[in-house]
DNA sequence: TCCGAAGTAGGAATGATTCTTATCTAGTTT
DNA sequence: AAACTAGATAAGAATCATTCCTACTTCGGA
């Protein structure tokens, strides 16, 4: 995810009719730098150490605006925090349940517009992903080796 | 999904070290007859009907029992509330953002086999499924009729 | 520059989920 | 059939992520 410029960004928010503070901006720099699906408290750790007094509430709060306005995604995942990601794009996501990593994976072949006809007339489709889950390799060659 | 025979629910528990217990059994009927993929709030109620002492503990307990020997599965949805499924045959979910409701569909095309590489070469896939998000039929039907 | 809407900090409140402890039960052993 | 033991259970307390409340501050348009 490439970072946009100020005026570009400015520009983008007043049409959504949201104001660009500092802290939003810091919270978008740390979106586009991760890449391991941060929940709101690593966000939070990471802002502040750009500005520190951001609170937590701020963090989330934000993370709120911009899912609702298309600007991070919320990762369909179960478990005790939410995790988010600021690449929007069509892409699919590796959840291991061990460790609760968070990978991208792409496929070109998937598309919305061949989703069954149930799918189709479902309502209106805002995002489709496949979402796999298991054990990623670090973790299954942990418990391999403890097993031994 | 089709209610399994007393004594053939007791050999698969056996088999898994399980203890096949009363409030189990409430519990799995209760995901047998489910179709809205409930939350362990709304299981507890519909346990509560026939077996009316059941603590709210026994029934996420018994969930992450199940869940972790492929009884059941968690739902990979964002919110507040966790939602289960008794079906863990392959098949997908329709998720609504504003009324949270669930609903599943059948892709027969979807093959887990034909992920790309980086899905395949992450580790051990446990599932796959495709999570569709936006807003159902009902649901879209109430915000435009609001907007009019 | 002034005003109202929107944003913020900090702490309190909420609500889902999990833990603790004492007790109980299913399935097994004697 | 009585005793045994690992695994289950109930009840309430504890945790922890997330949201709300209140008072204060800032942004952007007029």
């Amino acid at each position: 995810m490439q970072s946009k410029g100020y005026e570009e960004l400015k520009t983008l928010f007043a049409d959504k009719g949201l104001k660009l503070t500092h802290q939003r901006l810091e919270i978008l720099n740390v979106l586009a730098e991760a890449k391991d699906h941060p929940s709101a408290e690593t966000i939070w750790e990471r802002v502040k150490k750009r500005a520190p007094t951001v609170s937590l509430d701020t963090i989330y709060r934000t993370l709120g605006a911009f899912e609702s306005h298309g600007l991070a995604q919320r990762i369909p995942v179960e478990g005790e925090q939410a995790r988010y990601d600021g690449d929007v794009s069509q892409h699919h996501h590796l959840v291991c349940r061990k460790c609760r990593s968070i990978e991208d994976f792409d496929w070109p072949e998937f598309d919305i517009a061949s989703l069954p006809e149930k799918a189709q007339a479902w309502g209106r489709v805002e995002d489709a992903q496949v979402i796999v889950r298991g054990e990623c390799e670090k973790c299954r060659e942990l418990s391999m080796r403890r097993r031994s």
